[in-house]
DNA sequence: TTCCATGCAAACGGTTTGCAATTCT
DNA sequence: AGAATTGCAAACCGTTTGCATGGAA
């Protein structure tokens, strides 16, 4: 490896990430860019992605069960995810107190711990509203 | 789909998962079913977690970029895993302060909020004590 | 001129599924 | 008998990779 080189496509899919309304898949960015770069592959879009997380311009977030989703927001910050539509949106950081990670420390017998994937669910408002007409 | 049935391959399936040290993967199982039942399938396997887990025997936990992993624990808990080894624990649940709940959800503009996921990094008490001799 | 990045297609790992044969109840 | 379950193999999905070509520095 060396050090990253500048390309249209790396700068079609970094502006695809940041344009996108919901925190896309790489399928959806590779449709977004097809648009503009309409011979690019699939297999370009995951290496860029990649390597813009590597330079740290984007944050890759993969779920279980389902394709890694890409947040331009780098910034420390938690999801949450609507249980009906499946939204993700970003909520600012949340610290657990110090008691409840030595409460954890206790029962897990573990030497160290760290707080980790703080992840909620919920109904977003725009589902609540359908479900209550 | 009808009631489910009792089978030879569902007993040590869930015996299996019941038996093991760590929370296993399907491979995991498989391979230990197959000494007691040697052509059993691993799509067998896969089909009998899943009931499993819908009869409420077991609990799938499916992590990103990873194997699913079962669990014979199905109470209420969540999991540490040390980032030393990747062994994952279980540990009793943990309640997040109504305050804590409030201000995700205002932050979120979310009409609802409902704890998820939660999980703690951390190093577990014989990693730590190898790296410290 | 160097060597990273690209396009393509094949491979990958985990999981699911269509099918005919089997086995519970 | 009748329906659920099995074994097998092929399909599936998201992602990664080998390779020859192209393009940034």
């Amino acid at each position: 490896m060396g050090r990253p080189r500048q390309t249209r496509q790396k700068a079609a899919v970094l502006a695809a990430v940041r344009s996108a309304s919901r925190h896309p898949d790489a399928r959806w960015v590779y449709e977004k860019v097809s648009q503009e770069i309409p011979n690019i592959s699939l297999g370009t879009v995951y290496r860029v992605l990649a390597s813009l997380s590597a330079e740290g311009l984007i944050r890759e977030y993969s779920q279980a069960g389902g394709p890694s989703l890409y947040d331009p927001n780098v910034e420390d910050h938690i999801h949450i995810r609507c249980r009906v539509c499946g939204r993700i949106s970003d909520v600012p950081p949340v610290t657990l107190s110090d008691e409840l990670l030595e409460e954890v420390r206790r029962a897990s017998a573990f030497a160290k711990v760290e707080q980790a994937r703080l992840e909620f669910d919920g109904v977003c408002a725009p589902c609540a509203a359908k479900d209550h007409p």
